[in-house]
DNA sequence: TTGTAAGCGTTATCAA
DNA sequence: TTGATAACGCTTACAA
């Protein structure tokens, strides 16, 4: 709490100009007092002053992570894994809930000016951001699950996601190959706002029209409110399965709704897949444990987060901007089957 | 990134020192030179430098929350809850995760003195810290969901907690009284360690004894590996499986193991509860939307939050430490039946 | 190769 | 009620 640079230059017999040039190796120092000095460091236990530091150099080797529904499972492995990267770069990791209701883009220039941030990382969210947003925010961006509009400058920002039109238009044509016609949908729409949830939603409705199959809005279940994931999915589950007889099949855009998805049919009775088949979206963990084991489009979720973090340091280090557009993989796991 | 207390003094024609009382509000100030003041923050974006606050005050309203296993599903809602509040209060917060290998009080003490914290919130772990370490500290700390030894001062810490071993020993009764018999048990050990789950194994050996049930070595599964709970869980089962034929019920110290070991149980062929009674621990929301719905002991995961936070926050305010033990309830939803 | 000294943007003391 | 001014602990010219 009170030993300081000074107390190690008495200690050591030196200017404490010394023993800062010691400490960050810049400089030319002697070996004989950089020992002297490294010794009364480590009698003094001394821990330098991060916020005198941050203060002098006007930055604070700290970077935000705002995420838009920190309890998702699925963002879990990439928060650990961006976690784990900044602090092996020796920087620090300020983790932020984003609240349904409130804009992470100001929410994220607001810290930055607080906390002389270096950095930020936007997981979750929408597509919506501008020009505008990342110029006020004046520090290297990343957007991790989203992208921004295609009229904002791509040197502003990084981004890492997938595809999530094409991969949600794979699990509707795999369902649609194994015969179903009738298949449900349950996604959560924030209204005109593009989510990766609307991306996914249109990539359904693209591989019905792809394959010859009209839209209709009463297989649908859209409904937007602040509920978990698995409720959500059950909710809309109960929802569908009222207004259609005749589903035989439902593509949900999450893991989690397929779960709450999966119990609400069971619940009525149904068996999975033999009475219904049920795709997920992401890859947690828990959909392969899951009774019977998930069917889903799985997400490389530690490889979007390392590339997350080398865009972020890269940028940092005057590097170019990257966008990063990852494949999913199609599991195969047992929730569907051809429709008999 | 540049505008400083300096400018604001500047545009509203008043010292520094004045724009910083009116910004803390601090000693006396006219309205006038107050409405001024406000008027050039509004005007510039102000916003205050951290570091140099912090610096000043010698704090950095920053509190660190130091978890053992941060993807434990059972943790988000905490670290979801307590993120809120330490915002709510002004502060920051700061979270870590700490490996397997690594030790959180050590953790804690380096990350304190390097950032000036104000507060450690300490979650899982173990039951093994001493006066040394808190002393050491030099800043509040509370634990969540462990204690420290009992020869440890109360003075020196909080602690929010459940009685893990009555708990325990509550869900292996509640099997018993079904009639179970060859009950097998299921949680991660880590040596001679007292954690969370090793008090939960003892509560179902003392349940065991309790009902002159003879303990049988064979019907338990523990080996310790750094895997999820999911992955532990189901390879445990498996285990006990080979192991025991006669085994009617299980007892997990975990909802992840519960739902492993569910998950296990099913892909070899049985039917929960008909063949096999499964019974959680924590309470996480997905047991719920397992298939069967799992019976567990639900830990007030919320409440347990709060009063980490007003432990801490007492603390900080030089208010007395508290240890608050909560009570868990049992919630029979299913996976748990008499036994034929 | 080393030490002195000038800030970094605040807060707090002390005169005015 | 206000405004200079001295810290807070550090980094970095600039001198020595």
């Amino acid at each position: 709490m009170s030993v300081t640079i000074k107390d190690v230059a008495r200690l050591s017999g030196v200017g404490i100009a010394t023993v800062s040039r010691v400490l960050n190796n810049s400089g030319i120092t002697s070996n004989e007092t950089k020992e002297k000095v490294m010794a009364a460091v480590r009698e003094l236990n001394y821990v330098p002053n991060n916020n005198a530091r941050s203060l002098k150099m006007g930055q604070s080797r700290t970077i935000a992570l705002l995420a838009k529904s920190i309890t998702n499972p699925f963002f879990q492995k990439m928060i650990h894994t961006i976690e784990q990267k900044v602090f092996m770069r020796g920087y620090h990791l300020e983790i932020r809930n984003v609240n349904y209701s409130e804009h992470e883009m100001s929410m994220a220039i607001k810290e930055v000016q607080d906390r002389n941030l270096n950095g930020i990382i936007l997981m979750g969210g929408n597509f919506e951001y501008t020009n505008e947003d990342f110029k006020r925010l004046g520090v290297p961006c990343v957007l991790l699950t989203v992208s921004a509009g295609k009229d904002v400058d791509k040197e502003l920002y990084s981004s890492v996601i997938i595809d999530d039109e094409a991969e949600s238009f794979k699990a509707t044509e795999y369902l649609i190959q194994l015969g179903h016609r009738r298949i449900g949908c349950i996604y959560s729409n924030q209204g005109e706002v593009t989510t990766p949830n609307k991306l996914r939603f249109r990539g359904y409705q693209k591989a019905l029209e792809a394959n010859g199959i009209a839209y209709d809005p009463v297989l649908v279940s859209a409904i937007n409110v602040s509920e978990s994931g698995y409720e959500f999915g059950f909710n809309m589950m109960k929802n569908l399965m009222v207004r259609n007889k005749d589903m035989t099949a439902v593509v949900t855009m999450a893991d989690t709704m397929a779960i709450g998805a999966a119990k609400a049919a069971i619940s009525a009775g149904l068996r999975i897949p033999e009475d219904i088949s049920i795709i997920g979206f992401d890859g947690i963990e828990v959909a392969e444990y899951y009774n019977p084991s998930l069917d889903t489009i799985c997400q490389p979720a530690e490889q979007m987060s390392l590339g997350a973090i080398d865009a972020l340091f890269g940028m940092l280090q005057n590097e170019k901007t990257s966008h990063l557009v990852y494949g999913a993989s199609l599991l195969k796991r047992g929730s569907c089957t051809s429709v008999k």
